[in-house]
DNA sequence: CTTTTCTATGCAAACGTTATCAACTTGCTT
DNA sequence: AAGCAAGTTGATAACGTTTGCATAGAAAAG
C-alpha cells in the first residue's frame, strides 16, 4: 500500500501554472503578483499541501534532521538529556531521529551507516560501552559530518564535547562517604576503557588519598555491558562479598549500576546503610522512594543535551569549517539522603 | 558546513563506466559482466560508498523507515515498548523515528505533520492525553498511510490495533483489593477522553459491583494530563483525602500516577499499606525496591511493541490496501507485593 | 511608434538513484 | 557473408523541489 501525497504539481496542474510559479509562490517570492500568491496559498492549504522532506533534502543536500545515538532510552539520564535536546532542536525546526546502540558495537554501526549516508545533518552520540574502534567515526568527522559528544566523549576525536566533571563528581561522592565514616568503599563502574569510567575512577582514589585512605585495587570493579545485565553486577557484588575484608559501603558510577548494586543488596537481604552504604549515579525520580532512600550523584542531564544540541547546530549551520572545539563540563548534584 | 559524501556518480567517473552500469552492478544485477561487478564493488568498499536514502526514497517513493510517536519516553512502559517495536524493525531493515508528544496534542501534530509529509512509510501511534481531534489522522488514513495503534487507541479510526484487555487487568487489580478487606477504594485515572481510561474505570466498577461494593463516583479522580505533572495528582488527592469517608486504598493506572500517588503518600507521612494500600500500573524495573514494594499491574509492553510493528509492516509490503482489520488484546499481569 | 524597463511567468537543469529502452560487441548459424 | 542472438553497456527519464535564465506582456520613456 502506497501513500500517497499532495505535490507542487498537483497544485499547478489544478490551477493552470508552472511548478515553478507555485514554488516561488509557497516560498513568498517577491517575484510573484499578490494575486496568484494568494490562489496558490488558498488551495494549497485547501488539499493540505506539504513539502516532501525528502525531495528537498536531495536538493539541497541537507535534511534539517539530526541524529542522536544513545545507549539506552530506557535509562533516566539519556531519557532527560533527550528532552534538552529535543528542546533546542524544535525551537530551531529541526527535527531528531533517536536511535539506541544498546551498548552493542554492532547496533551502534547499524545506526552510524544508516545515518552517515547522507540522512542527517549533524549527529550527537554517546558512544556505547563496547566500542573501541572510532575509525568510523573519525572518517566521518574527516569527510565534514558535524559531530558532538556529550557524556561519554571519545578522547581521540576532537570536536565538541559536553560532559560532566567526572573526577570532581566521584571526588565528591567518595568524600562524602568518608566524611560519614566509612572505610572500605568499594567501587563498581562502567565499562574500563570508557572515558568517563576512568575519570570517575580517578575522582574515587583521589578522594581517598587525600584522606589517607589507601586503594585497594580489589575493591574496583568493572562491568563491561554498564550494568545492562543484572548478572554481571550480581558478579561483581559477590567478589567484592568473597574478600577477607568486606566493603563497608559501596559507590556506584552508573544509572543501571546503582539500582542493580541495590536490587543485589536487598537480593541478599543487606540492610542499607546498616551493612552497607550506597551511593550511586542516578537520574531518577524514583530514588527518594527507594527502600532506603538513596543517596545519588545527579547529572545535568537536560542541560547537557541543550548544550550538545546547541553547539552542533552552531557546527551545522556554520558556512566554514569550525575547527576551534569547545568543551563543556558541568558539574553535578550530590544529593544526600538516607542510603549512607 | 557540509557533509560531502560519496555518489554513483563519483565511482562512475573514476571507472569510465556509466551511473547505470555502476548502479547495477552494486545491486549484483544479472546484466553486468563479473569483471566489472568486481572492479566496482572494489571501488565502492575502498571509498567507503553508501547509498543515499534520501534520493532512494525520492525514487522509489518509500523511506524504509517508520514514524513511532510515543507520550513520553522516560516512561518504562513506553521505552519497553519501543525496545519491543524496534527489534522487529530491524530484523525486516526497517528505520525507527521516535517522537514525544509530552501529552501536547500541539507536539503531536508537529510530529505527524512532518512524518506524515512522505518521509515513513508507516505510522505506529499511542494518542496524547489532550488529542481530541482525530481528523487529521483520519485523514492521514484516508489518503493511504498505514497506521497502527498501540495501547492508546482511535476507537472512531479503523486499523490495527494492539492493546491491552484494560477492563480485565482493572478488574483485577480492583478484585486483589477488594479480596484483601478493602473497601473504600479510590481510583486515581488518566485523562477522561482516553479510552484507555474509561475500559479501566469499567474494569474498576465491574469489580466492585460485582463484589456488592457500591460504587461511589467521588472516589474516581482524572489527571488530565496523565500524571506527567505531579501537582495535578497531589490536588486529585488532596480531593480524595478531603472526603467525609477517606479511601483505604489507592487504584491508580498508570506509570505516572502510580509512582506519583507514591511520592503523595510519602510526602504526607502515610503508611503504605497501613494507612492506605496501593496497587498501580507500572513496567518500571525498580518497583520491587521501592518502599514499600509496590504491588503492580505490569503490561507486556514490549510484546505489544512486537506485534504492533508486524502488524504495521505487514500493511506497509501489502500490495493492495488492507481492509480487515484486527485488533490484539494482550493481558497484564498482577504482580502482589507489600504496598497491599 | 519604437525602444527600454519592469513585472510576472515558464522552461530546464540539478540533487542521487534506478528502470526502461536502445546500442554496441561478439560469436555463431545459415 | 549476411543475419541474428546473447551478452554488456550507455543514454535518458523519472521521483519533487528550487533556481538561474529566458520570455511574454505591459507600462514607461524617448
Amino acid at each position: 500500500m502506497r501513500f500517497e501525497a499532495v505535490t507542487i504539481k498537483d497544485i499547478a496542474k489544478e490551477l493552470g501554472l508552472s511548478t515553478s510559479t507555485v514554488s516561488r509562490a509557497l516560498r513568498d517570492s517577491y517575484e510573484i503578483s499578490e494575486e496568484t500568491k494568494k490562489i496558490v496559498l488558498e488551495y494549497a492549504k485547501k488539499i493540505h499541501y506539504h513539502p516532501n522532506p525528502i525531495a528537498l533534502g536531495l536538493k539541497e543536500r541537507r535534511t534539517k534532521s539530526i541524529g542522536v545515538i544513545v545507549c539506552e532510552i530506557a535509562n533516566s539520564f539519556f531519557s532527560q538529556a533527550i528532552n534538552g535536546i529535543e528542546s533546542v532542536a524544535y525551537s530551531k525546526g529541526y527535527n531528531v531521529m533517536i536511535s539506541q546502540s544498546h551498548e552493542s558495537v554492532e547496533r551502534e554501526m547499524f545506526h552510524l551507516q544508516y545515518l552517515a549516508s547522507r540522512s542527517i545533518d549533524g549527529l550527537l552520540i554517546s558512544v556505547s560501552t563496547e566500542t573501541k574502534d572510532f575509525s568510523f567515526l573519525h572518517d566521518l568527522k574527516r569527510r565534514g559530518m558535524p559531530i558532538v559528544f556529550y557524556d561519554r566523549a571519545v578522547p581521540e576525536i576532537e570536536t565538541h564535547k559536553v560532559v560532566l566533571d567526572n573526577v570532581q563528581s566521584a571526588f565528591d561522592a567518595t568524600k562524602h562517604l568518608i566524611k560519614k565514616g566509612y572505610r572500605n568503599i568499594a567501587h563498581v563502574s562502567s565499562a574500563e576503557g570508557l572515558s568517563i569510567t576512568k575519570e570517575r575512577v580517578q575522582g574515587y582514589l583521589k578522594a581517598l588519598t587525600s584522606f589517607g585512605i589507601a586503594p585497594d585495587e580489589r575493591l574496583i570493579k568493572y562491568c563491561p555491558h554498564g550494568g545492562m545485565i543484572q548478572e554481571e553486577i550480581d558478579d561483581v557484588m559477590n567478589q567484592l562479598y568473597k574478600l577477607k575484608v568486606k566493603p563497608d559501603a559501596f559507590f556506584a558510577s552508573g544509572d543501571k549500576l546503582t539500582t542493580g548494586a541495590l536490587r543485589y543488596l536487598h537480593a541478599k537481604k543487606k540492610k542499607v546503610p546498616q551493612d552497607a552504604a550506597l551511593v550511586g549515579f542516578s537520574n531518577s525520580d524514583l530514588t527518594e522512594m527507594l527502600n532506603p532512600p538513596l543517596t545519588i550523584v545527579r547529572q545535568p542531564a537536560f542541560e547537557m543535551g541543550q548544550q550538545a544540541m546547541q553547539l552542533l547546530l552552531e557546527m551545522v549551520e556554520s558556512k566554514r569549517p569550525v575547527t576551534d572545539f569547545k568543551t563543556v563540563k558541568l558539574n553535578a548534584e550530590l544529593i544526600c539522603r538516607a542510603s549512607v
